[in-house]
DNA sequence: GTTTAATTTAAACAATTGTTTAATTTTGTA
DNA sequence: TACAAAATTAAACAATTGTTTAAATTAAAC
């Protein structure tokens, strides 16, 4: 599926407002207003408002898939293979921030039937590439045998999804008075922090 | 503040209809249906829609205490006390679902403005208990001492809600086909899952 | 038993919702 | 230039929204 620039532009604002407002607090005349579009241009482009979700979904899915082949076959040891999956899961998490808000909301209300396969399957494919990592790291006797693997991805996104839910609250504790701060808290201090959980839930005897 | 028998059925149907499809996808004469009364009901008893919420998250708030003043003078280790502290805030959060899933979308949504420095005190007082007793443990030298603590309950609330929110994918992966199944899973396998991580994390030296 | 207040009701209110229509403008092609 | 297709528009559509009204019923107080 292919979107014209116009097409693109009324799928950026409604990720937006979708995320700030949820699906059901957005109206098709908020988008078209600042998307500098006519209301009838969303029927028009996508059908109605539900399949504009749909296309949105559809469109943001690919790029939620971590692209770390390469990992793999890196000389570098388990550990740190560990470590660059998460800044990298982080910062896939981070850039894609609306589309999980959307998501999350999607994921849980009975309300509507959009299709989630694709994001399932790119949920899979990424467990795999954990799940070889730590096999790996078992092998070289440096993880512990027994790790819950599927319950380790929970733990990275869980956290950080929790941690930008309640922004107003850790930017109180924590003093983050500005973007950058924030921006910057969690790219240093969360990412170590997850990173160092993982690994001592790894390394961790029982 | 306090509600009458007619008023609590009013907050209870209208707590399960936001969780599940959120406080914009939930009409009044939604509510009004299924709590047996008329829609008018809900303006003279609340005044408005949104003040519905409001009552409703007054009236859910206290229970999200974690009340365990007798945990510190307990004469148990600091592991067991964290190891308590876990499984106690997994069953606060699980029988606070919907008022959970709730806040989450309230927390990020510009929409509406409704007054949670009761929830954020909640919070602030949970840590404070989470903190003394890691502080406990690090002068028994049980506990590493650079531990950030207020980045502890994310991984914790974090872990418990991305699970509940792909539910259907978990349900999927880990083959928990009954309701029964899943819930178990959450009590024992997921609540001893974050007890190991956060004292791999306590314990752990980096 | 009468009066007053509280509760409950159906109906009406205006505003907003997503979507469609039919006309107009713009664009691309021969 | 002439034609056809695509894009864009304002207006209208019916349905639903939260809220209010004013009348009717019930409960409580004296």
């Amino acid at each position: 599926m292919e979107f014209n620039e116009k097409q693109i532009e009324i799928l950026l604002v409604a990720e937006q407002l979708f995320a700030e407002e949820g699906f059901d607090g957005t109206s098709v005349r908020e988008i078209a207003k600042i998307a500098n579009i006519n209301v009838a241009m969303i029927s028009y482009y996508f059908g109605s408002k539900e399949k504009l979700l749909e296309a949105l979904v559809l469109y943001r899915i690919s790029g939620m898939q971590l692209h770390l082949e390469s990992l793999s076959t890196e000389d570098i040891s388990p550990i740190e293979k560990i470590e660059k999956l998460i800044s990298y899961y982080i910062h896939r998490i981070n850039s894609n921030r609306c589309m999980y808000q959307i998501l999350h909301f999607e994921l849980s209300t009975t309300k509507r039937e959009i299709n989630l396969e694709a994001f399932t399957q790119v949920k899979k494919n990424n467990l795999i590439l954990l799940e070889n990592i730590i096999t790996e790291g078992q092998l070289q006797g440096l993880f512990q045998p027994n790790i819950n693997v599927a319950l380790i991805p929970p733990i990275i996104i869980g956290t950080i999804t929790h941690f930008h839910m309640n922004k107003h609250y850790y930017v109180d504790l924590l003093h983050l008075d500005s973007d950058e701060k924030y921006e910057n808290y969690i790219a240093n201090e969360l990412t170590k922090h997850i990173q160092k959980t993982i690994k001592a839930l790894l390394i961790y005897e029982d």
